[in-house]
DNA sequence: TTGGTGATGTTT
DNA sequence: AACATCACCAAA
């Protein structure tokens, strides 16, 4: 099953050259920038091969009163990224084994991040199945922390990269997501403040990690 | 289609 | 010992 012929691609050249998202898109509540992530552009190039992606997914990771939070219990060698002024990256490696990316927001110092959970891949398809060989249809490509980053080629040497490389950004991709089509719910895999409902999605999107 | 489980590195 | 996950296998 491949739907992607059913929405029309923008143009490629267009988000080669495309002005990533200003420093100060990082700069308001973390919540209400997730949820202005969706429908945004994650633009990678590699080997200028260029892959673009709509986030169709994410989670909200506060500073206090976030137990969940990397950074709940302070610095440490793993979650610096987080501590960086707004719009920079933070990969960490989830369980051993998969790696899993986010953009921290707040100015310096104050330790909150967004973690992306899904894309639609919109360029670079080709190449994003050749690195998701095991995905059983185009919909799993980029369904889930992990594997977004499998299929974008996202690890370690991205960690404390900041979103605004002419390489590696994110951008807009002139399209509105009304507050009335984000979906709301706890976040997924998580033990503590497992209560609190800060993971949002495009509600109509079949790009997700899950249902609803 | 679902549910249980192992892999594996960082932090507590 | 827990963990912001994924893929595999068995069972139904």
């Amino acid at each position: 099953m491949n739907s992607l012929e059913q929405n029309s691609p923008p143009a490629p050249e267009r988000y080669a050259e495309a002005q990533a998202l200003p420093r100060t898109f990082y700069h308001g509540k973390t919540l209400s920038i997730a949820k202005a992530l969706l429908g945004k552009g994650l633009y990678v190039e590699q080997a200028g091969q260029p892959i673009l992606a709509e986030i169709t997914e994410v989670e909200a990771y506060l500073a206090e009163k976030d137990p969940a939070s990397h950074a709940f219990r302070g610095l440490t060698k793993r979650n610096w990224p987080m501590f960086e002024a707004g719009g920079t990256c933070y990969v960490y490696l989830s369980y051993g084994l998969n790696f899993c990316m986010n953009v921290s927001t707040q100015e310096a110092g104050l330790a909150e991040a967004i973690l992306f959970r899904a894309a639609r891949p919109i360029l670079g398809l080709d190449l994003i199945r050749s690195r998701r060989p095991r995905a059983r249809n185009d919909y799993q490509l980029l369904s889930g922390p992990g594997r977004l980053c499998q299929g974008l080629g996202i690890d370690l040497k991205h960690n404390g990269w900041t979103f605004d490389r002419g390489d590696f950004k994110i951008v807009d991709l002139g399209q509105r997501v009304a507050p009335s089509a984000i979906g709301t719910s706890t976040r997924i895999g998580i033990t503590k403040a497992s209560d609190k409902p800060w993971r949002f999605f495009i509600k109509s999107s079949p790009w997700l990690s899950r249902k609803g």
